[in-house]
DNA sequence: GAGGTCCGGGG
DNA sequence: GTGTACGGACCTC
């Protein structure tokens, strides 16, 4: 029978472990495979008294093995301790570490250890023989298996796998405050099955009668009819929009709490628990994946906001039923038309996370990784890049006759902290040329610091250590500033061998994609490209991992070897082409160079020069590094290191361009902005590359700022929105949102907001300190109030633009119109303000502003004067202003 | 530019 | 479950 694994746990049976292994059949359904036989272990260095006489330990055999850090030839005599209860394993490791031993490898999951010295890995599919165990009842999987013998196979294709989307809803006792589940209970739950269940694609359960609801008691019986639904309805995938920071922790503390089991894993015998982190939950459903859109999305995607409203709209053009927190109790309580409303709102949640999760392939990059790495998805979801590798690494250490060490202690991690504040130096990053440039090629090395490592065999490993052997100049590549490594004769390192057959294996891969794009077989294509990217994933993560204190096998020289080889390796590469080529590098960053071409104007004839270039100089490289001809910046405009704006032709194939703006390090969507700021900078920034016409861009600056003098700009582009993260009164510093609150508050407490609520802003004219001129756009339309045209001038519009125009060597005063016949603060009409001034008592003053403007300030300026040439003045919180006497 | 702080989604 | 434990945007020095 073939498996497909997802999942694996163990249970202590007759005083020995019994693996669980969780997966899927070919036909769709799920599989347990029981394996017995195989036994905790771990190393030690030495073998304490009390050691040989614990209970526990099932036997102590010598073993030899090889350290993984510095070049030796000697290896380690070591224990291997074998025990019978893997959970005993960390009192055993800490009480031989508190003797003086060491412990290795004693800190490695059991289910993991097990698939290491088994080869399998996560999603593989397992060839089982063995006998059907119909009569276990700790599992409640379709079908079981006791296992005799396993064989991996080489199939790829995922099996079917069933997905079950929810989405909750709760009522908090208090109206304004976030439900909890110590003391709110669940009130309703809308389920979308991936495919029909009993006949049904979605259906709600709550315990109030309702069409289209299944109803229960109480919330008591309504959670065991979830239960039910899951198990019978058995999911792969668990699905919800922010499932893992509240659907999911919140159903299972409220089981807790009404003493109902959470039985819905797909062991009989464990529940699903919910844990409290510094900064969220980790929650697991023994063999289901909990997979979370919000999450997903809000690593793969970029918007301003991650609601589920906002992506809905953006990825689906689909909105959320129109319901606010602040009527859900009235809905819940009140008549039938309401309560409906409610029903098809949480309903509504449910079919947008289901519908995100499938439609976007949210899980293929991880699925990737987890094939690559061998951990299980749902520990490649929750866990970090660390983990991932460090698997991985284990596996081929071991595979090798290495140990590998446990993870650092704190005091090891805080004297690698102090190391490397001296020592790790990062990429080469060019001072760039300023101005505009145009007619660049742009050349990067391919996988850079991957290349690097295979190219100089660098490893902990090959790394020459102080007390090793010694070699000559010739056994050896010294890096230019860190460790030697010896060369590959000598011996080849692991990581300089894993790089290699994970690069072979992902060129082999892109081969046969391109095979299966022609022949338009696109669930092929979509397994390769998962596959693909996996590697790719994997492989660029090496690197980062050495020079990482929290690493297993972390060294500094490692690291720095690295680096270095990569500054030595693009300065070579900008010195040759100035020197031999006559063109000018104007930017690099770590792996790439962007070259001026002088009066070259096609695109097809920059790229002749780009790959001629590259392929040059590409021979005269050491080892498998490889410069390549990527794209072509039209135009090209740099602002600082590391931030830039450019036009750029990104080859095709059979001379075709893909066009398109590319953009570094410049934030055109940002949360404190409002829509006029991100559109002008676009634009301005359009026109300036695609124009080259920076007059016109200093014009459609003008007019803006024109139309916004004017009030021409329509107020939704001026809107900031913020959420309220604590009762109003509670902010520390007076902030726009919260005093618009505040203010909402005092005008109707019926429709008071509440902690959580979104808080849409402007700011309009006056006096007083900002954020006690911020405003809801809908009282300024109702009581016809005046936009604060000067603010959005000094804070949203200029402070993007001001930036581009700089690198034009376009001065603020020349982009405001100053000196010429009419500034812009002229054009946009002056702020009257000039009232009765009467004495402010010390303690009231809380800010200072422009006499002429209003613009308010947090401290005077230098001269004491505005840049609109106005005195600035004391303002106190009641709008009022006085001279400033001594403005020092 | 480095270092510290805030905050997210959900109801 | 032989486990942990964010990351980007923003602000100040």
């Amino acid at each position: 029978m073939l498996v497909q694994i997802l999942d694996a746990d163990y249970v202590m049976l007759e005083n020995k472990p019994l693996l669980r292994i969780y997966g899927k059949t070919e036909k769709g359904d799920s599989a347990c495979v029981f394996y017995s036989g195989f036994m905790p272990y771990f190393y030690v260095d030495e073998v304490p008294e009390w050691l040989k006489k614990d209970p526990q330990v099932f036997s102590i055999e010598p073993v030899e093995r090889v350290y993984p850090m510095f070049y030796r030839t000697d290896k380690m005599k070591l224990f291997k301790v074998t025990i019978h209860d893997p959970s005993r394993t960390p009192e055993l490791r800490d009480k031989v570490i508190e003797g003086g031993g060491t412990a290795y490898e004693a800190d490695i999951l059991f289910k993991y250890r097990f698939m290491a010295d088994a080869g399998i890995g996560s999603l593989m599919w397992l060839d089982i023989k063995g006998a059907s165990s119909a009569n276990t009842s700790t599992v409640r999987t379709k079908t079981k298996f006791e296992v005799k013998g396993i064989n991996i196979m080489d199939k790829v294709a995922n099996s079917d796998f069933r997905s079950l989307a929810l989405d909750i809803e709760c009522v908090a006792e208090n109206q304004g405050e976030v439900p909890t589940a110590e003391r709110d209970p669940i009130i309703m739950i809308s389920l979308v099955f991936s495919e029909e269940y009993n006949g049904k694609k979605e259906m709600v359960i709550s315990y109030r009668p309702g069409s289209n609801v299944q109803s229960y008691n109480d919330e008591n019986g309504m959670l065991k009819g979830l239960i039910d639904i899951i198990n019978d309805f058995d999911p792969d995938f668990i699905v919800g929009y922010n499932i893992n920071n509240f659907d999911l922790p919140y159903i299972i503390e409220r089981m807790q709490r009404l003493k109902i089991p959470a039985m819905f894993t797909r062991a009989t015998d464990k529940s699903a628990w919910t844990k409290k982190l510094a900064m969220g939950y980790r929650n697991n459903v023994l063999g289901r994946i909990i997979a979370d859109p919000f999450a997903l999305i809000k690593k793969d995607f970029s918007f301003k906001r991650y609601s589920l409203e906002n992506v809905a709209s953006e990825l689906l053009g689909e909105h959320k039923e129109d319901v606010k927190y602040s009527e859900m109790e009235k809905l819940w309580k009140g008549d039938q038309k309401g309560y409906d409303r409610l029903v098809s709102y949480c309903l509504t949640d449910a079919r947008l996370a289901m519908r995100l999760f499938g439609e976007f392939n949210l899980l293929d990059k991880y699925i990737g990784i987890s094939r690559i790495c061998c951990l299980f998805l749902q520990d490649v979801l929750d866990g970090g890049e660390t983990q991932r590798i460090e698997h991985y690494l284990m596996r081929e250490f071991n595979r090798n006759g290495y140990i590998f060490p446990l993870k650092p202690s704190q005091e090891e991690m805080a004297e690698r902290d102090n190391q490397r504040k001296v020592g790790l130096k990062g990429g080469f990053v060019l001072d760039p040329e300023p101005g505009m440039h145009e007619n660049v090629a742009v050349m990067d090395f391919k996988s850079m610091y991957p290349s690097l490592i295979r190219t100089y065999n660098i490893c902990p490993t090959t790394l020459v250590g102080p007390d090793g052997p010694k070699f000559t100049e010739d056994e050896i590549s010294k890096s230019p500033e860190g460790g030697s490594f010896v060369k590959p004769e000598i011996r080849k390192g692991i990581v300089p061998y894993i790089l290699e057959n994970l690069m072979n294996e992902r060129a082999n891969v892109k081969k046969r994609l391109k095979k299966a794009t022609k022949d338009g077989n696109a669930a092929e294509v979509r397994e390769l490209n998962t596959k693909q990217l996996g590697i790719k994933i994997m492989a660029n993560a090496f690197y980062g991992h050495m020079g990482y204190p929290r690493a297993r096998i972390y060294n500094m020289d490692v690291a720095n070897a690295i680096t270095s080889w990569g500054r030595q390796t693009i300065q070579k590469t900008k010195d040759i082409i100035e020197k031999d080529y006559g063109y000018k590098v104007i930017y690099g960053d770590t792996d790439s160079v962007m070259v001026e071409l002088d009066k070259v104007f096609d695109n097809k004839k920059i790229a002749e020069v780009g790959n001629k270039i590259s392929e040059e100089i590409t021979k005269n490289l050491p080892g498998i590094m490889e410069l390549e001809f990527e794209k072509i910046f039209k135009r090209f405009l740099p602002l600082a290191k590391k931030r830039y704006a450019a036009w750029a032709f990104i080859p095709k194939g059979g001379g075709e361009w893909v066009e398109k703006i590319d953009m570094k390090g410049i934030e055109t969507v940002r949360r404190d902005w409002c829509d006029l700021s991100s559109e002008t900078l676009r634009n301005v920034i359009d026109i300036i590359l695609k124009e080259n016409d920076r007059e016109r861009a200093v014009q459609y600056f003008q007019n803006i700022a024109k139309s916004l003098g004017e009030g021409n700009i329509p107020m939704d582009k001026l809107v900031v929105t913020k959420t309220l993260t604590k009762r109003p009164e509670s902010y520390p510093g007076v902030q726009p949102h919260a005093e618009v609150a505040k203010k909402m508050t005092q005008r109707n407490p019926a429709d008071a907001p509440s902690v959580g609520d979104r808080i849409s802003y402007v700011i309009v004219k006056g006096t007083q300190l900002l954020s006690y001129r911020a405003e809801d756009p809908e009282y300024v339309t109702e009581k016809g109030l005046h936009l604060d045209s000067i603010y959005y001038m000094e804070n949203q519009l200029l402070p993007p633009v001001e930036r581009i125009f700089e690198a034009l060597n376009v001065t603020k005063s020349e982009l405001m119109g100053k000196g010429k016949q009419m500034n812009l603060f002229s054009m946009m009409g002056k702020q009257a303000s000039k009232k009765a001034k009467p004495e402010i008592p010390v303690a009231d003053i809380i800010g200072f502003s422009c006499e002429e403007c209003g613009r308010p300030y947090r401290r005077p300026t230098l001269t004491g004067y505005c840049e609109c040439g106005g005195k600035i003045l004391f303002s106190s919180a009641k709008g009022n202003a006085d001279v400033v006497k001594n403005p020092s």
